[in-house]
DNA sequence: CCACATAACTTGTCATGACAGGTACGGTGC
DNA sequence: GCACCGTACCTGTCATGACAAGTTATGTGG
């Protein structure tokens, strides 16, 4: 009863394949066969079709009626901008512990992600995130002020803070994000309840606004054995993960 | 005069783009003129630009025409595949040395990886990649056996083992790649010039053929102070970085 | 029993036509 | 001069119809 025609079929594909209702492997039920069910022409059975197709959920070719590939892709925009809705997506229940929030003048290595001065204030959040209730990843966010101070009115510890902060018109826009590993610092330990010195995967997230004004920097470390990145690629369809250099010292 | 019609279209395009012809930030011609200038109608003409929408080229909206939104969208498959390869376009010097090739019974992870039986054939490469002469990354690679024993015949010293692989026929078409973070092991720490229980930027490729079948799967380890790995996304084009989720013990 | 040809089914591609909704521009009324 | 409105143009969406090309199952002849 939403957007168009094509938007409804593909949700609900999308619904039958995240529900179990088409396992994985399974074929779809073939364009002739929707189009029935729907009452709808081939187009936008097809364009649905395509959007699946391109999201990596089915394959399949020419003569063949598409294949449930994966289970769960979502949106890799909103999925790397948050947490709780990439849990969710994947079936577990996110959960979050914040430590701190403070006001406080931004750190130099903020600063520069931000492009603020030395001493301008900003919002810290250092929060403890959870999988099912176990710690998998420690976030150390820097906000700009005036998206930062929006938090003080918010519980961390209940939503998630990109769905508030999008309901408050804030638009997150784009993301860089640099991927390398770090060591565990002693408060990394004892949050994550590993090891000092174990070996996390970090992801240091810029994010800004569609006009390119900076909004948050984040350094955000996951336990190795609980969450890694995966990366698809075919000569045809082109992914979007480069591998950059960082200075050799 | 190849191909179907929409992919000629989607050609010639990024053709004009890549050209110069179509500058950036200029308007596309409407779809209309499209079906004029190639006597088509709409259906591949709007797949087409589909095709350069998904591929992040072109933007705009309902109601305006497309607007070239930039010229160059790399391919990162090879730069993925290939360390030499993503080297060079870099402006750095490629280097390696090769610890030891080895024909021997495949391990019990690269078995499971490859789809190989227990104590069937492989080879399997142990190589040390350089920088501008700096070690940056240990490479343990284990072939399927019948593209392995090409690797006999090739200086693994010389040139890129990609390259050369395609120039005998083998196709990689496809690769998955799980990025994960561990610590050092003495035999990296010594080949790395860090200290032992460092932290590395781990990635495991599986890469296949076009048809599935496996063909290497590879545990690469690199200095996270020299590679680290980038993600740009935004809202429109979508990127296919994926955060996958490991076991939690 | 097996190899092979055929038929049914499926997706890929494309033409034609139509309407809805957004944008941009010019003209009109104030 | 300025706000407002209508019109022309554009893209988004969808129906209908058709043919090409690939896959699978079936049946037939050897």
């Amino acid at each position: 009863m939403d957007g168009p025609l094509h938007e409804r079929i593909a949700a609900d594909l999308r619904h039958r394949i995240a529900s179990g209702d088409l396992a994985i492997g399974s074929a779809l039920p073939s364009e002739s066969q929707l189009c029935d069910q729907w009452g709808a022409s081939r187009a936008p059975v097809r364009q649905a079709l395509a959007a699946l197709r391109a999201d990596g959920l089915i394959g399949g070719g020419q003569g063949k009626p598409p294949v449930v590939r994966s289970t769960a892709v979502s949106q890799p925009f909103e999925t790397f901008l948050s947490f709780s809705r990439w849990a969710r997506d994947l079936g577990r229940t996110p959960g979050q512990r914040t430590i701190e929030i403070a006001r406080r003048a931004v750190s130099p290595e903020a600063a520069e992600a931000l492009s603020l001065s030395e001493g301008e204030p900003v919002v810290e959040l250092l929060r403890l995130r959870l999988l099912d209730g176990v710690p998998v990843m420690i976030e150390r966010t820097t906000f700009v002020w005036p998206v930062g101070r929006l938090l003080f009115d918010h519980d961390c510890d209940t939503g998630s803070i990109f769905a508030y902060l999008s309901g408050q018109g804030v638009d997150l826009a784009r993301g860089r994000h640099v991927i390398d590993a770090v060591n565990a610092d002693p408060t990394d330990a004892e949050l994550l309840e590993i090891p000092a010195g174990a070996a996390l995967l970090r992801e240091r997230r810029h994010t800004s606004s569609a006009a390119g004004e900076p909004i948050e920097y984040s350094d955000d470390r996951y336990r190795p054995d609980a969450v890694s990145f995966t990366v698809e690629n075919s000569q045809q369809a082109r992914p979007a993960l480069l591998r950059t250099q960082g200075l050799v010292s």
